[in-house]
DNA sequence: CCTCATTGGATAGCGTCGCTATCCATGCTT
DNA sequence: AAGCATGGATAGCGACGCTATCCAATGAGG
């Protein structure tokens, strides 16, 4: 397959898989002469994960790579590649503020991640966890209730996710298939979750508006 | 308060209020004389806000102006404008293909939202379900199991989101602050909960790695 | 009253990001 | 032999979220 036909097959116009190829997202093609290569079935799959990462998961170009790089990274084992691939993961901290509301936020999550029996966050700290102290901190400034009370059936119905999530992965039969599975199911479910949280709220709402 | 002091007590520089004033997602404050103006908590609140939108939830700038305005406009009733507010929301549909994986998905949204109950969806139809369409779309052409059984235990957690996210609401005195806390949670709570979604798949995967 | 820094308003520019368009020598195809 | 596609390199574009500069009017200090 050359990169018309790989351009045709994956909807991808040439000059974007050129770019991709450039930042390194893409194996180059297997060098068949001095000016043609070759593209085979990995690379179309290849392309249309990082299509589907950067147009649908919204993962910044430079971030899909670092992904990419550590879910390929084949000396590492299962658990830790599996770990590496999703720490890679956007969830920018923002802004490191350092006010009175990150601290009590800094707190409501301790006591979350405390009720819920998560401990080993650690070492190796996820930048997840900064992110949700950021989040609630913002909440906190506007004068949200935000505290652990609030937060819990947040975190329990998470852990019911990731229940469900790492069975889909672990239905896949190889090594490789689960990382890939690992990193495109964490990112692509998230807009699903979401697009569900907001036609959930408008149903609830039509819901309690009918109701009185 | 002048601008300096707003800017102070915000942490927003002035040159980005006047960027924010120049966009409408500020109120002008008070003219007091011809070059000066005066504002007040209900500016630094606002002001709060956007802010909150724009970096935690990521809400782009023209985005912010339409959820405000909508969230401002009296003349709707209060469920309608409780909708429209957040039906403003992000959300980019992507690019429309209209593929075989499309199709697909387009089915299974539709058994869906069939078994969860969700039917008045049809009229005035949410941005939301076409993102959750083209993220199912994504899944499909990758390979990756997306079918009704998968989405249905998220469909689920979602409806469960929901019933906490409008009671918070609710707990809210006035109807200016419901809708408000209503937009502000919607967004803010998004980052939280994919936060905790990240978190939950570390720990799972931690708890299965070990149990081995 | 005079000075002078500050205010708000307008305009233009910057830095990042994700492409996209153009150019070019090579060499496959017919 | 002719012509066009290929892949590699480079430069540019359009959107976005600010940011820097300029300016006349003015309020505050001496």
């Amino acid at each position: 397959m050359r990169l018309a036909e790989l351009s045709g097959r994956s909807g991808v116009s040439t000059a974007t898989i050129k770019y991709y190829l450039r930042e390194g997202l893409l194996q180059p093609g297997r060098r068949v002469t001095a000016t043609q290569a070759e593209y085979g079935e990995e690379h179309l799959r290849r392309l249309r994960l990082v299509r589907a990462l950067i147009q649908i998961g919204k993962v910044p170009v430079a971030v899909a790579r670092e992904v990419i790089a550590a879910a390929e990274d084949t000396s590492l084992s299962h658990h830790t590649r599996l770990g590496a691939a999703t720490r890679a993961l956007p969830h920018d901290p923002g802004t490191a503020e350092d006010d009175e509301a990150t601290g009590t936020a800094r707190r409501s999550v301790a006591a979350l991640l405390e009720q819920l029996g998560w401990h080993d966050m650690h070492d190796e700290p996820s930048p997840a966890l900064g992110t949700l102290v950021a989040s609630v901190a913002a909440l906190v400034r506007l004068g949200y209730p935000c505290d652990t009370a609030h937060l819990l059936p947040y975190g329990r119905l998470a852990a019911e996710l990731a229940v469900a999530d790492l069975d889909t992965v672990e239905e896949q039969p190889t090594a490789d298939g689960q990382i890939e599975a690992a990193v495109a199911l964490t990112v692509l479910y998230e807009p699903v979750l979401l697009s569900l949280r907001r036609l959930a709220h408008i149903q609830e709402s039509a819901r309690r508006s009918g109701e009185r």
